[in-house]
DNA sequence: TTATTTTGTGCGATATATGAACAAATGTCA
DNA sequence: TGACATTTGTTCATATATCGCACAAAATAA
């Protein structure tokens, strides 16, 4: 690609629009210059062009987004036939564990949630699709990276912050890769409470025809109730059936 | 604001990104041209620009939006602290109801959901946050027009595509106007069957403390189960419950 | 008050959009 | 099949718009 054939306007106009997120619902000008590392005049305008546009509010001192930011992300959801594809075997996967089920992508060294069921909430976190957690932590996020070159996983897992969650999970780089060996090898991950206390998740890859792994899903369930250890015998055969239910569908 | 502090080569690349939706999961380059009604070489620029930063695929020929694109909405729905606050709520209502529960706000002619608690899935559509309804024929729709001044809930609906979705859809907007006045003065709204055969559902506003509606919260139902006469006494009681337990949350 | 931070603006340097021209691919019809 | 017409993608020159700096004004803090 030729230098002239990037519109460097909407890549700084995008980077400002992440710029919120968490704990910065409304941004000044400054700050968001500051978080974007960007030209305050260059925020500025990009600010008052997504206001003007009705993706922001701005009372005059701070800038809020709108839910009109949202159909940019539904574009892809809508888009893409996998989450609607996806999304009823979810419910009845949900519903015959009795316990929340979800789907996810990767994206760099996150998993983004692309569907979910939930039955009551177990997680201290709010996940809806768009949701992100580092993969490395989570039973999706093995799942996903299992399949790829080691060479390709170790880049993801060094771009990683292997946090310590909890005392459980695993940082290690090659404790993480021999698990991948081991997922590849027995086809589903287990997480017990490596990304938070009391929760415990086993996940499948969803493979397309071609064999290649184009989503995971998995089953979350509270520490409390199903041991880490009863995960696979209790949960496993169904995630096999909804795996297997899915695979004639993905034909691309 | 002047002319010059508006950058118009990201509104053309939120244009583009909005291209995308539906059955337009791959765009060429003229597709996505004719779509923005913008020139061939400018659609090109944002869409290799959209490519360079992960947030796009391309072959070659066709550009297929990347989950990285579910960031720029999830800066919303995290940055936002209604739907968090929102959700554990919904999943209590929905569980006490037994069947779907949702929340939503308005986006022009449409409302957007924000949270979403669900039992079993009763419609054909699949709703996440992000998902969009026109808002003249949803119950959710209704709560949140009917506070608005008459002119302007009239300049929406002009905007509105008001479509005869069911043999029970309301269009007339005469007629409408005259059921936001019901609504407003009665505290609820009754969807039967207008949306898509067989679902009916029953919302309520969640207002701040200044009494501004900023949301509105739902249930579904199949009309199978629960006919319209009945979701009034059986629901209005647990949506005026999770009303009246948000109010104070509501401070802003 | 002064000091500090934040926001708004003018301007030259630089980057982008435009529309036409061309090349390549695709489709159409005899 | 081959010749022609269309559509699509790409490139280019130039008119135009944006960027980022420097400074001024305003707001905020000390």
């Amino acid at each position: 690609m030729r230098e002239t054939d990037f519109v460097s306007g909407f890549a700084r106009g995008l980077k400002v629009i992440e710029a919120f997120g968490e704990t910065r619902q409304r941004l000044s000008i400054a700050e968001a210059a500051k978080l974007t590392e960007l030209d305050r005049a260059t925020v500025r305008r990009s600010l008052l062009t997504l206001a003007e546009l009705g993706y922001a509010d701005y009372d005059g001192k701070f800038f809020t987004l709108t839910p009109k930011i949202l159909r940019l992300g539904h574009a892809y959801l809508s888009a893409t036939p996998l989450p609607a594809l996806l999304q009823p075997h979810l419910d009845h996967l949900s519903e015959k564990a009795g316990q929340s089920a979800s789907a996810s992508v990767l994206d760099g060294t996150d998993i983004v949630y692309i569907a979910r069921a939930s039955q009551r909430r177990v997680m201290s976190i709010n996940l809806t699709p768009g949701s992100r957690l580092p993969a490395y932590c989570a039973s999706m996020g093995r799942v996903l990276l299992a399949p790829l070159p080691e060479s390709e996983a170790r880049a993801i897992l060094a771009r990683s912050e292997l946090k310590q969650n909890t005392p459980n999970t695993k940082t290690d780089s090659d404790e993480l890769i021999a698990e991948f060996r081991r997922v590849r090898a027995e086809g589903y991950a287990i997480i017990d409470q490596e990304l938070e206390i009391g929760l415990c998740s086993i996940a499948v890859p969803i493979d397309n025809d071609r064999g290649e792994t184009v989503a995971a899903i998995n089953i979350g369930a509270p520490a409390a109730l199903v041991p880490a250890a009863e995960m696979k015998e209790r949960y496993l055969p169904l995630l096999k059936e909804t795996q297997a239910a899915l695979r004639p569908l993905l034909r691309r």
